[in-house]
DNA sequence: ATTTGACTTTTTTAGTTATAAAGTCAAAAA
DNA sequence: TTTTTGACTTTATAACTAAAAAAGTCAAAT
């Protein structure tokens, strides 16, 4: 249906792929592998793919794409720019939790990264920043928040949350999360959210 | 002077070191370097440290201790408790730009880190959150901020501003920071402290 | 007490090979 | 005609090895 090609074949490969990058990260999930998942040969994902770096981009795209449109829709609807704040942290929280392998710095190195994935996360944290604008931009209009420089404040906002995120992974050798440090980063969130808000509300 | 044997020699080292290490990283410095600084042969740095993971770990600890140092003294005075804050994070900055190749994740991988280096990093975090804790108890004590948890509050001011520095590194390659983004992130926390007072103030 | 040259040991690096995974394609199956 | 695959080639990774560099030692000199 994409593209000439069709079927759910297609989607249960991306299926199977997220879980395993999920899990396993990159270079830890082979061809072969995710192939196996749905019985097909690997020679078939060349089918619907035309490598591994693409389907990988597409899981994470689509991670993202899946994030990013929940709150597009919120937009425009009668909720208070306050709740879509707190409302899109929820979100995003849970995202980190389920995805942190195939966010930039799990277990291949900072330095290590391909520039088209790092090209790929930055694109996806500036839409985040843009988003988060919008959302200030209605607070504003709204009288809620006071005038603030939007642009600068939005970056702020996903700096902050970002930063509390890494000091999370950065302390531990593996990648796995436990729900203790889970539960903290939460409480964090929900402090650093407070005073965010009490920050920039009129 | 300090165990036996004596000198400024020793201070010399350290003093060489410390600015080897800052520039180019643990790795990237080696003893004979270090020694041919101060006109000195390998053999005599032996004098003076049994290897060079206690060199490393005397400049780092020297340069935890001196930042410290400056703080607690002011502990005991009479500047109000937002101030010294405030005090401490300019410090911190400071520090940071000139000491980031020896923090934790600059040119050397995260998990590549050797556990006593960890450790001491952990250490000095500890540090660091109890003196802001006591700065929050003073500030408590003196009906300037809220009656708040004092224990969870510092660890999320540290974790605050270490996100932030996070943030800047993680972006870039090179571990060299630019003008441009060293003044970025000094206003990010600028307006990170503000909301964090607003948030603790009565 | 301090320094050093000449030494040994350990760690890195560069280069090699073997293995595994990525990626291709003509033929088969649906 | 679309989809799948086995058998293949190419490319990347891992496991070894040899050479070079750096760490670390020590008896003798200052």
């Amino acid at each position: 249906m994409d593209n000439g090609k069709s079927d759910d074949v297609f989607l249960s490969i991306l299926d199977s792929a997220e879980k395993r990058f999920c899990r396993y990260g990159l270079k830890k999930t082979t061809m072969a592998e995710i192939a196996g998942d749905i019985g097909l040969s690997k020679a078939s994902l060349y089918y619907y793919f035309p490598n591994k770096e693409e389907l990988f981009k597409e899981v994470v795209s689509q991670g993202h794409k899946t994030l990013l449109k929940e709150f597009e829709g919120l937009l425009s609807s009668g909720v208070p720019a306050e709740d879509l704040l707190h409302g899109y942290l929820e979100k995003r929280l849970i995202y980190f939790r389920e995805f942190v392998h195939l966010s930039a710095l799990s277990l291949e190195s900072i330095n290590s990264l391909k520039p088209v994935y790092a090209r790929l996360f930055e694109n996806f944290r500036k839409k985040e920043i843009r988003l988060v604008g919008e959302i200030l931009a209605k607070g504003i209009a709204a009288q809620d928040f006071q005038n603030l420089d939007v642009a600068y404040f939005s970056d702020l906002f996903i700096a902050i949350f970002q930063g509390l995120r890494h000091n999370v992974i950065v302390k531990k050798d593996t990648v796995n999360i436990t729900e203790t440090e889970y539960s903290l980063l939460r409480k964090q969130y929900e402090s650093a959210f407070n005073m965010f808000m009490k920050g920039i509300k009129k």
